[in-house]
DNA sequence: CGCGTAATTGAAAAGTATCAACACTGGTGG
DNA sequence: CCACCAGTGTTGATACTTTTCAATTACGCG
């Protein structure tokens, strides 16, 4: 559930010994917001290092969380693609270095480089299957259901990650959350 | 709700008189089966014509409908990428015409045809762009109220998909979807 | 006409949200 | 050093929503 791609940063390390130009590298601090939703950017970010969470807000001011981010992660790179403004937020979760480059040379990275645009290709081929079968399984089974499978993806996502953030993945209320974590210690 | 994409359509059906041997026609019926979950394919598809729908099939035998397809979009393609198989079913709901491809191919035209390349990667940027808010809209929302959306995005939805599909769109069961409906019919 | 699929409806059971009260924690300022 | 505060987590009671199950009707097609 925490998402990475191991390969793609390994390219962009040496990438950017390549062109020290094209990435630049930030930090940013925990719960500081990376991207907003709704605004105009000229740059993406791929993550170096920590975890960010990439999340939806509804007019209630209710975020609903799409995934957790980690190592090799690209994010705002749709925009590249649309030409829209950012549909998503992101903050981060620990403290997290990325990799940031523009629009332009992203784009000429893709053109020029295919190692890259591969890369490229492949990581948005996973976020594609990834999505399908989380939505499938978070309306079809029940929540209990839904932690158990967590644990065996991610066995020890409660130390990583608020349980508020945790409900906000998975769509549902802290107490939800909450009476279905009791319930799974007394079936056991 | 439908999704197209009549750019890539029209950049295909050039490609498919350049490259005849690249490009084969098929053409399904209503309630065929193209392409089934957990099978290995050499070949991806993309619609000429017709409504197909993309669905997950869990061991109950109940399915949740990711998108409907329409002119342009393809399937099978993300296997290209990962190597693995099919991770959904596609179905026939008209009469469907599709070009197929087999990956090889597909590989090649994305190395040497720029154009192509670009297009398959704005639709694939477009296809994760689409999945995030409509998952998040249906986890937050009142089941009417998600009704009343499609409405907006597909004022005639009901016309063109059966009952029982909309609901394993919607991820509800039937009785839910008619009672929602009841109810928004006495809201007027 | 008769068959199978799709659609409709009611009643009971199960699941989830809402609301509200309270405990725990770490950090800040007096 | 303690009091306070804000953020996070816990728990109970109740109201609401959705599913499940089952019975019935409507429709299209050979």
């Amino acid at each position: 559930m925490i998402r990475t791609d191991v390969n793609l940063l390994t390219y962009i390390d040496t990438l950017s010994q390549k062109h020290p130009d094209y990435f630049l590298v930030e930090r940013y601090h925990s719960k500081e917001v990376i991207l907003e939703q709704d605004k105009r950017y000229q740059s993406l970010y791929i993550i170096k290092s920590g975890i960010t969470k990439c999340y939806l807000s509804d007019e209630n001011g209710k975020e609903f969380i799409q995934e957790f981010l980690g190592k090799g992660m690209e994010f705002g790179e749709l925009e590249v693609f649309s030409g829209n403004l950012s549909f998503c937020s992101i903050e981060a979760i620990s403290d997290v270095d990325v990799y940031k480059i523009s629009h332009n040379q992203y784009t000429e990275l893709l053109e020029n480089d295919p190692v890259f645009n591969r890369l490229i290709l492949k990581s948005m081929a996973t976020k594609i299957g990834y999505k399908a079968p989380r939505h499938s399984f978070q309306q079809s089974y029940s929540i209990e259901d839904n932690i158990i499978r967590m644990h065996q993806i991610f066995p020890n996502f409660e130390q990583v990650l608020s349980k508020k953030d945790i409900a906000n993945y998975m769509g549902i209320t802290l107490r939800s959350l909450n009476r279905a974590l009791v319930q799974l210690e007394k079936g056991k």
